[in-house]
RNA sequence: GCGAAAGUGGCGGAAUCGGUAGACGCGCGAGACUUAGGAUCUCGUGGGCACGCCCGUGGGGGUUCGAGUCCCCCCUUUCGCACCA
């Protein structure tokens, strides 16, 4: 529709443009010494991308471009903003790749990066592509191994002999994180349980930490819930109940060991209050003292049902709703609180990874106790007994003044001791059969009983945690080897600071196998190296480290990237971190972001940062889908982004994504849905260009108001992150702007460039040069710049964001509802700050009002300022 | 099972504090312009009819002058954890 005088809105040329001048001129990069010198410095991060070959998907750029407009509003406030973008390009994801297409992992992820990097830039985010990272470039993994170092001079990271989640698929171990369901997070094969020596980082002696700072750290809830969960702190007592040896004694083969281990076996319980209904113990069955528990006659029932969950694979085992089996061991333990002995058995449903492996079975009161005593015939013991209403309970609400319920103690404990369960009664109560305890509420018996047993060295408390120590070794080929070596003389031998890095060998044949042991393990010149200590021949440890390692700290190498004689400079760390702003997907809650947060405070007890929480602020965003479906391959419904980039340009695609739905949420991605942005921004196109078309007159009456009230709305939804309702307040104005295809004058629309900018980059650096702006929208301006600005428009300090007068983003006349009885009867205009009296006298005076008046007496005026009048008639 | 979030037009989604339900956009309808239209512009667009109202935010109760919003019960969906003692 060009008609010679006007400029169609071509976004591609604009476009490439804008991202040749920003390169050129360094708009959003900068130099070592900007960096040091920065004021106002904001770290803005987003988290990495795994650099795939597919290259960038939509859900990559709905994340960076939600970010980005964070990152540029601001900017565009005066911050100095530090928004840097790497990729994680180590791990089991890319090297699987790479098998399968078969080209070399070194060849092909260089060739990745190369192309993300072409289409990030293309999404015209201002990154810093002066200070990126890429973890697999010695220059970095050298430090990540430092990180290694730090942690194992610190014992922190040790190595020991544990059960660990080995992946048939992967053929290699897996972090407790990266079981879902039982089954490889990666390929979804089904995960064994396997023995092998690992490296562990020591996260569980943080927990309680980890658990605490979320009381302070702003972050989105729900990603707090989820850690909290993860770390699954759970209080309550360790019991002891002493083996009775005189039966275990006759059955033993080497009744000399029996000295050697303790002759108590240990139990974590949360309800030590119903310990006197423990009528029988279950281990797990890999527990070290089932084999000194086993009698002669049980002994091969035991080993035929230890070696079925040997070979069990992980998901079969964990299945909650499955059958529970179990055998007898045939020996016995005393239960401390009664004195009785209580048979042994072992079951699956008891896990040797959680508490001490073992359990007291209370089946009265435990829902899968319960399921197992009545399979097994065994006994089920009432302790608790429910209280006729809680108000009965003693100390409860309603008691009687002398702390005793108002339901007689007696008369509760006759009801309901003796009464049969029919299934575990795990709800609050009174004590009964608990001997000395009886009567006493459950809460307070917890702590009473756990005392009671402490004295005679039989229990005392305890908190416990889900939380696993961290599994750090790979039996990969593509990632940072572990630094360290072994050495027949000198034994573990971490590898000197100043021979770092070990460097990743180029392997031909990198494929993993069942062994069980790296690639690498089989590149003898690599592995074969003098011991640093002794001189004589040392073995490196051929395991890599997870890839979460290294995204574990990459955040702290931004603002030093490009640096080789610190893994992070002290100034700049202290200048820029932590992070201001991090935002990222939920799917990392657990993963990503517990431990990078463990290795930051691991770094700052080590004393080479001064905080302990990397992020300040973090929010995730939700997930895109298509046409009502999640995006996948198979179903073929996946958003190639570059096409829509190239048809519609990179702003309208920015400015679609971020209008679908609040970005905290998600929302769904329809081709039609770009229509509506995209008309946007030509129509704002349209209406400023030619700029010699625009009026010169000032601003005023209806839309000043509206303006002011766009700044304010805009300027509180982008704090916030409510991107879609920001632009769908920037539309409302703009068709207000053009309301009745008026011509529109300058001081209408250069503020709304502004506010459009974050959103939309390109467009938003044309329109401001057109209208006479020599330097970047997003620049600084200066003290000329500021003042030549058109009558009323004001700007936050350092930047060009504007800044709205309360009194002008307020109507002066507002449409007034008038209800009758609750229900909206009349619609009248009236002046804003009307009193009561005139509104009530306008309300009645309405047709359509005093028809549902009709004479009735008004018995009752609700009055809500600006907003409302109601009358309430008989 | 536990934890978290959410159910609003044909669709994506709006709606600070309990105060005009459906902003904005898509789609659709009518019209204008046009050789043409998957372009652009204008107007309309929750349902019903007696054209003034009635009905409408998953279902059922309740509180209130007034409920999408608060309380109780139920249903559905999505996500996370899942035999965690």
């Amino acid at each position: 529709m060009s008609d010679g005088n006007h400029e169609t809105y071509t976004p591609a040329a604009i476009e490439e443009k804008w991202q040749r001048l920003w390169e050129e001129r360094g708009t959003n990069t900068y130099g070592d010494e900007a960096l040091a010198a920065a004021d106002r410095p904001f770290y803005n991060l987003m988290m990495f991308p795994y650099p795939s070959a597919e290259g960038l998907h939509v859900g990559n750029i709905y994340a960076f471009t939600g970010a980005d407009v964070y990152g540029r509003f601001r900017r565009l406030q005066g911050d100095a903003v530090f928004e840097p973008i790497g990729f994680d390009a180590f791990g089991i994801h890319s090297e699987n790749y790479a098998l399968k297409v078969g080209t070399h992992p070194m060849e092909l992820i260089p060739k990745n990066i190369a192309n993300f990097t072409r289409q990030l830039r293309r999404t015209g985010a201002m990154y810093d592509w002066n200070h990126t990272v890429d973890t697999t470039d010695p220059r970095y993994y050298r430090w990540t191994q430092w990180l290694f170092l730090q942690l194992y001079k610190a014992g922190l990271a040790e190595k020991r002999e544990a059960p660990v989640n080995w992946c048939p698929g992967c053929h290699t171990v897996l972090a407790n994180e990266q079981v879902i369901a039982g089954e490889c997070e990666r390929c979804g094969t089904a995960v064994e349980q396997r023995y092998l020596s690992q490296w562990f980082f020591r996260i569980t002696d943080y927990a309680q930490r980890l658990l605490d700072d979320l009381s302070w750290i702003d972050w989105s809830e729900t990603t707090k819930k989820a850690q909290e969960n993860w770390i699954g702190r759970s209080e309550g007592a360790e019991l002891r109940f002493p083996i009775a040896r005189r039966r275990v004694a006759e059955d033993r083969h080497e009744p000399a060991r029996l000295h050697a281990e303790p002759p108590v076996i240990r139990v974590f319980t949360t309800r030590p209050d119903t310990v006197f209904g423990a009528t029988f113990m279950v281990l797990a069955p890999e527990h070290p003292l089932v084999d000194a528990l086993t009698s002669d006659d049980q002994r091969a029932a035991v080993e035929a049902y230890r070696a079925r969950i040997a070979t069990m694979d992980v998901v079969a085992r964990k299945k909650t709703d499955k059958e529970k089996t179990g055998v007898f061991t045939g020996g016995y333990c005393i239960n401390p609180a009664t004195g009785e002995e209580i048979p042994v058995w072992i079951a699956d449903y008891v896990l040797m990874e959680y508490g001490t492996g073992a359990i007291m079975a209370v089946p009265g009161h435990d829902d899968r106790d319960f399921e197992f005593a009545t399979k097994f015939a065994l006994p089920i013991r009432r302790v608790v007994a429910e209280a006729a209403d809680p108000e009965a309970m003693p100390g409860a609400p309603g008691a009687r003044e002398d702390g005793t319920p108002a339901v007689s103690e007696a008369e509760a404990l006759a009801r309901s001791a003796a009464e049969p369960l029919t299934e575990a009664y795990t709800g609050p109560g009174v004590l009964v059969n608990s001997d000395r305890f009886n009567g006493m509420r459950w809460d307070e018996a917890k702590r009473a009983i756990t005392d009671w047993l402490a004295e005679r060295g039989l229990a005392e408390p305890r908190v416990n945690y889900r939380l696993h120590d961290w599994c750090i070794s790979r039996q990969r080929y593509w990632g940072p080897p572990i630094p360290i070596l072994y050495c027949d003389r000198c034994g573990t031998v971490p590898v000197p600071e100043a021979d770092l890095p070990v460097v990743l060998p180029y392997v031909e044949d990198y494929k993993p196998d069942e062994s069980g042991v790296s690639p690498l393990a089989r590149v003898e010149e690599w592995y074969r190296v003098p011991c640093p200590e002794c001189g004589g021949e040392a073995r490196r440890e051929t395991d890599v480290s997870d890839t979460f390692l290294d995204s574990a700290w990459y955040f702290l190498r931004y603002p030093s990237a490009g640096r080789d004689d610190v893994a992070f400079d002290r100034a700049l760390t202290k200048k820029w971190l932590p992070v201001d702003m991090y935002i990222g997907g939920e799917e990392h809650a657990v993963l990503h972001l517990l431990y990078s947060r463990f290795i930051t405070m691991v770094l700052h007890d080590l004393g080479h940062i001064d905080f302990e929480e990397p992020y300040v602020r973090f929010r995730k965003h939700g997930l895109i889908i298509k046409d009502g479906a999640k995006m996948s391959k198979s179903r073929g419904n996946v958003v190639v982004p570059d096409e829509y980039i190239e048809r519609f340009g990179a702003d309208a695609f920015r400015t679609y994504l971020m209008f679908l739905g609040p970005y905290q949420e998600g929302g769904d991605f329809r081709d039609q849905g770009l229509q509506g942005p995209y008309g946007f921004l030509s129509r704002l196109w349209d209406c400023v260009v030619p700029v010699a078309m625009l009026g010169d007159a000032p601003i005023e009456g209806a839309l000043e108001q509206k303006l002011h009230a766009t700044i304010r709305k805009v300027t509180e939804d982008l704090a916030e992150l409510r991107y879609n309702t920001a632009i769908a307040a920037m539309m409302e104005y703009l068709n207000a702007v053009r309301e009745g295809g008026r011509r529109a004058n300058r001081s209408e629309v250069e503020p709304l460039i502004v506010l459009v900018a974050p959103f939309a980059p390109h467009i938003a650096e044309e329109l401001w040069q057109r209208l006479g702006h020599e330097r970047s929208i997003f620049e600084r301006p200066t003290e000329g710049e500021a003042a030549a600005r058109p009558a009323g428009w004001r700007s936050v300090a350092g930047g060009n964001w504007p800044v709205f007068d309360p009194e002008k983003a307020t109507v002066d006349v507002v449409e007034f509802v008038v209800q009758v009885n609750g229900k909206v009867r009349a619609r009248i205009p009236v002046e804003r700050g009307i009193r009561e009296d005139e509104a009530r006298a306008a309300a009645l005076a309405d047709e359509n009002v005093r028809r549902f008046v009709n004479g009735n007496q008004v018995r009752k005026v609700i009055f809500v300022p600006d907003r409302l009048i109601n009358l309430v008639v008989a």
